[in-house]
DNA sequence: TCGGAATGTTGTCACTAACAACATTTTGGG
DNA sequence: CCCAAAATGTTGTTAGTGACAACATTCCGA
């Protein structure tokens, strides 16, 4: 690409503090809820996926997979309406999870365009071994928010997840 | 793919009540902080990119921008540093930024390795405007969560970001 | 009965994140 | 002073994700 650099420049005008050097700020970025959110977010995931990286489970996979146990016999509708996942993304991580012997998929007898969503004997033995280590990672994020700011969290956030489907 | 469908179903065993069908749980999703986090980073997200959108800004860039406007000078390993940007990503996100005319990057006399970066006048004119659509979509956050659950929410996590780092 | 709506599937596209490889430059220990 | 190691910026590649369109099938209500 061959970027034309300018002329050079002495930084020391503009360094605020010589030695001092590593103290940057984010300025307005504290104003604003996505900034932590985003930051929280990735954090928790990152720790999420390594901690069930034995069992090669993304936090979407569990959360379908947990949402099937609790909700047997739905459609993939129902599941995708639940998370906020679309429809097309959803068949796809069935196609996953059934490949791996863990989801059946079952037409549905009332309405024929519908499938019903099942753990096979294997995906509930498999869930059993995933919340364990799900619970080892929540544990940390206890751990590392402090289990004061960890309830209030999920206190503040509880019942409002309605609020964050799609529109505003 | 011709995925073979097994024998039908019927489901009305498997549907809690009729006539309430729209109720499903989420289960142990619940006690997840990472579930509601991520439900709430989405749709914050979604707002900002909706509410930006005529300006053509991410999150992402409006973090970079905030951040060299508050520390103008400084190298892109500190930029990255300070938003937890890995270094080929904010290269490219700079150059995107340099094309518009709103970063300049020049090279530091001190160290011959590194960019001390600018807002340019066109790119302070532009964050200013930003600036406004960022503070609408500030308010409709503020709203949408409610003020006091808001204001909980950043004390929570403020000065907790540099825990958010890669590491755990 | 018929047209619109819902459901599931596939394919495509754009965006992102993460990693590797490389050139340049600085730094620190001998 | 010199050279190996580290830091910085850049490019390319890759896998993963999300959103969208298009389609076939099925249900539903006027």
């Amino acid at each position: 690409m061959a970027v034309a650099r300018n002329k050079p420049l002495n930084s020391e005008e503009f360094e605020p503090k010589l030695g001092q050097v590593s103290s940057i700020e984010v300025g307005c970025l504290n104003d604003h809820v996505g900034y932590f959110v985003r930051r929280l977010q990735v954090f928790v995931f990152n720790d999420f996926i390594k901690t069930l990286s034995p069992l090669d489970i993304r936090p979407g996979q569990y959360a379908v997979l947990v949402v099937i146990s609790a909700n047997a016999g739905r459609s993939q509708a129902d599941i995708g309406r639940a998370l906020n996942i679309e429809r097309a993304g959803l068949a796809k991580m069935l196609h996953g999870l059934e490949r791996r012997g863990w989801v059946q998929r079952l037409p549905a007898i009332k309405d024929g365009r519908t499938n019903s969503l099942f753990l096979t004997p294997d995906g509930n033995v498999a869930l059993r071994k995933i919340r364990k280590l799900a619970a080892r990672h929540e544990a940390r994020m206890t751990q590392v928010l402090g289990k004061s700011n960890r309830d209030q969290l999920i206190k503040l956030l509880s019942g409002r997840v309605e609020l964050m489907t799609t529109p505003v």
